[in-house]
DNA sequence: CTCGTTCTCAACCAATTGGTTGATGATGGA
DNA sequence: TCCATCATCAACCAATTGGTTGAGAACGAG
């Protein structure tokens, strides 16, 4: 539990029982009972998984007697969704400026620096 | 190795030094020994690091005399997004219908139910 | 209050992971 | 050819992970 929010999100989703149950609470939320029914592991096994995903802030557990019912939780899902866009937009962008830079320098002869390489950067994780 | 795309770059990007790697490969290709130089971890767990990326996808390897050139690779990058967005935007789509539900019962006091529930689906991971 | 149901906690295990150090490739320059 | 440079391979280690089984906690029904 040591980690950041977009580390243990992104280990939660890494695990591919995790993503399924995720894509079931998409649908509709679900008691761990429920979850588990499909998987031919353990009861307490899903429970550790749905902990995972807990603990990374993807699905919040709430309380219906004895059920704990699951309920899929959207807003670190755009925080993975806006780290991995910045980056590959950052990437994309840094292939078109190459394009047109070899495009100015198969039209005219002069290899002249044109673009003044504005890319600001903010932290990393 | 026997893991799927999906689940091999979520992992490789839970880690915060990959993450980071990834930042920096946005902005420019670099070199094994360039990338290594802020951490202060050895060459070799670097170069581990970046096999891992390179397993999942996310960069290429080339080779450029005795220096290893690493190039962020952009489409894993799409899978993930389009994994994620797929259902959240599922799951907000059923949030909005709820609160429509909701609304209607507001309203008028009866509660027929309208929405036949046309939610297909595909396979998880 | 007791009982069945639903779920978590605890201890354990094998496999994986992120790190280390030391040896080994691969390559271009002297 | 020999050497320095850049990077990977190999063996090892501690910590984490995904799974197990068994015990226990929380709750509603009777």
């Amino acid at each position: 539990m040591t980690q950041d929010t977009l580390s243990r999100a992104f280990a939660a989703l890494a695990d591919p029982t995790r993503r399924d149950i995720v894509a079931r609470l998409a649908v509709s939320d679900a008691t761990v009972g429920e979850l588990a029914a499909p998987y031919r592991i353990s009861l307490q096994a899903v429970s550790k998984h749905l902990r995972v995903l807990a603990d990374a802030g993807l699905v919040t557990q709430t309380r219906r007697a004895q059920r704990r019912p699951c309920h899929l939780d959207a807003e670190v899902f755009d925080l993975m969704t806006a780290w991995i866009e910045r980056y590959r937009r950052q990437a994309e962008e840094r292939y078109r400026r190459l394009d047109a830079v070899l495009a100015e320098m198969d039209e005219a002869g002069h290899p002249d620096p044109h673009t003044p390489s504005t890319h600001e950067q903010g932290a990393a994780s």
